[in-house]
DNA sequence: GTGAGTGCAAACGATTTGCACGGTG
DNA sequence: CACCGTGCAAATCGTTTGCACTCAC
């Protein structure tokens, strides 16, 4: 059972999403995705890094920019700023929306399904939308005591 | 008639609005949220200082960032990171939602109430949550063909 | 008068880029 | 075996910080 309760999908898998979103199946690539499958809901770039390094297969930083850049190109993850220099990675299929303390930037996970609800049916767009990211802000518990 | 067919705000109830939020009055405040009304619904911080730039009433980078510092924490202004780098600003009044072309980088103002719909209402938070940002991302029109 | 806020410059840190090498398809 | 992608380092760019001065209250 891995952190976020959701099947683990192994190196082959991988690689055919990898291969049929028109990616060649690199070793930073699977290094990434398989992170993102061990450990919690989302990472932000410094905990992504140090999660390879924990593992014994480090990246050095500019290829993780490379390869998240990809992958998310290619709708296999999603990336979403919180704030400047914020950016958090998640996997694709465990994408949720995010609940941030104003106070002590602490992250909350919060279920949200897109396109369920009218507002996150855009209307009248001048193109096609693919994804909504939704940031929630406020105050948690612990600061507003 | 402003860009976004808002009733203009003078420099005297802006005042008012700064104090009220428990900020002092300055100049820096005033040609911010006068700007931010002048113009388009959305600025990024490069367009903040050109359009600051162009009116006659220039303000150096530093400053901008803690005039918007200021003004976002206190509730007049939002801001809204729609990737690394990419800052939007926009009065707390005229604030809307965001459809973002993965291809141009093109931004589409997108309506939508917070509150009005099930999916921003965030249900179970362990907090309190006042504002909800929603990034819609997808492809725009011109793109596409 | 006094402390918050400004303006400027320097520091910082995140992200991007360029290029030679290596591995995938 | 052709090309895409990596790894590394240097460059770049957005943002933050420190400090003396000024202004709002």
């Amino acid at each position: 059972m891995d952190a976020a309760g959701t099947a683990m999908i192994d190196d082959q898998e991988l690689a055919q999403r990898l291969r049929a979103a028109g990616l060649k199946a690199t070793r930073a690539r699977l290094l990434v995705l398989e992170v993102l499958q061990e450990t919690g809901p989302h990472l932000s770039t410094d905990e992504l890094v140090e999660a390879l390094d924990a593992r014994g297969t480090p990246l050095p930083r500019g290829s993780v920019y490379n390869v998240v850049g990809a992958l998310a190109t290619h709708g296999l993850m999603m990336v979403t700023d919180i704030g400047p220099g914020r950016a958090l990675y998640e996997l694709a299929e465990r994408w949720h929306h995010h609940f941030v303390c104003r106070t002590c930037g602490r992250i909350e996970d919060v279920e949200c399904v897109v396109g369920q609800s009218p507002c996150l049916d855009p209307g009248q767009v001048d193109g096609e939308v693919d994804e909504a990211q939704v940031i929630f802000r406020g105050i948690c518990t612990k600061c507003r005591d």
